[in-house]
DNA sequence: ACATTTATGTCAACATAGCTGACATAATTC
DNA sequence: GAATTATGTCAGCTATGTTGACATAAATGT
């Protein structure tokens, strides 16, 4: 059952970089695909508790990250319409897991805050992806931990990544 | 800025294996998240231009890996409903980008396979998300790109990372 | 042979999370 | 004082997931 005309299967296991073959980047692609549902998996079932999903998640994640961020900020990083944070970030609200200040500076701005309850709760929705992650870095080792970290910042264009690394960096856009 | 009680941000970007910091576990999880965006908004693009979504760009691959796939193993693959695949697949069927073949031993099963078109079409949605690869790969290194294998793989779950890597082989199941 | 199980398809109803467009309010800036 | 900005909200649409129920054809078990 071979191939006639197009060579669909052909590349190797091995020699997964330099010119990579079709073949591992497919599977790389496939490994995307299936890491990143091992990865929400766990918090999506806590989520489902409260009638929270993925989204909210989000939002308490980032919240948490840059305590005091602007709803415009958040926005920005979650690259989704207002209209669509505000029906995850409403609940939030409404249940007391986030809080939102009056902007010093500019009286326009709603920063948000967890409060207490909120940061419990994205701890306990947190945990289980970082032992997951801490079992996997683990278990992979320094080296392989600092590849999976390169290839992934590599993965995004030059504006997404510096947006990405200063989310990452916790540094509120000035 | 040393935390009194809870130490929220404490570990340096360095160090980021063995017992990898909150902070490095949670910037990992932001790099999937941002990385998963980046690999999945170009073929997204495409796909609005013939009014599929994201999860037609899921079978076609998948069928696309593994010729003569039945049904029950697409859905195992997915890990969705039958309803929820039929609403996708049953539009690809009819738009002729996939063909399905009873099966010479069971004659209950269908055995999917892309069509010429539904050959071309994939290639079309996957050629940026290997460019995109591609390019990440070359930049970060073959060691990199090891490792970033590595850490994915072992993030599953070893029932999930059994089929993943089962699927990844391009076995059929026997 | 007949009963059961399996593989698939389909109908209906519902939920989540995205989208667009339109409009409102308050605060800031020009 | 006018224009812009940050935010909120209403209404409706889409994509993709879910459950539950039922139908058909083929394979399997007894």
């Amino acid at each position: 059952m071979t191939a006639s005309k197009a060579p669909r299967r052909l590349a190797r296991d091995d020699e997964t970089a330099q010119d990579p073959g079709e073949q591992v980047l497919r599977e790389s692609a496939e490994l995307m695909f299936f890491g990143y549902r091992s990865l929400t998996q766990d918090p999506d079932k806590i989520l489902a508790e409260r009638d929270y999903g993925r989204a909210h998640h989000r939002a308490l994640h980032f919240i948490g990250r840059q305590p005091g961020l602007s709803v415009a900020g958040l926005l920005d990083i979650l690259g989704v319409t207002k209209q669509s944070l505000a029906r995850v970030l409403k609940p939030l609200v409404d249940d007391g897991l986030v809080e939102q200040h009056v902007g010093e500076n500019d009286r326009r701005q709603r920063l948000l805050f967890l409060t207490e309850e909120g940061f419990a709760f994205e701890e306990r929705l947190s945990a289980p992806q970082r032992a997951r992650l801490t079992r996997a870095f683990r278990e992979a080792g320094p080296e392989a931990v600092e590849g999976f970290r390169a290839v992934l910042e590599l993965m995004m264009d030059a504006e997404q990544r510096k947006q990405a690394l200063t989310v990452i960096a916790g540094a509120k856009t000035p």
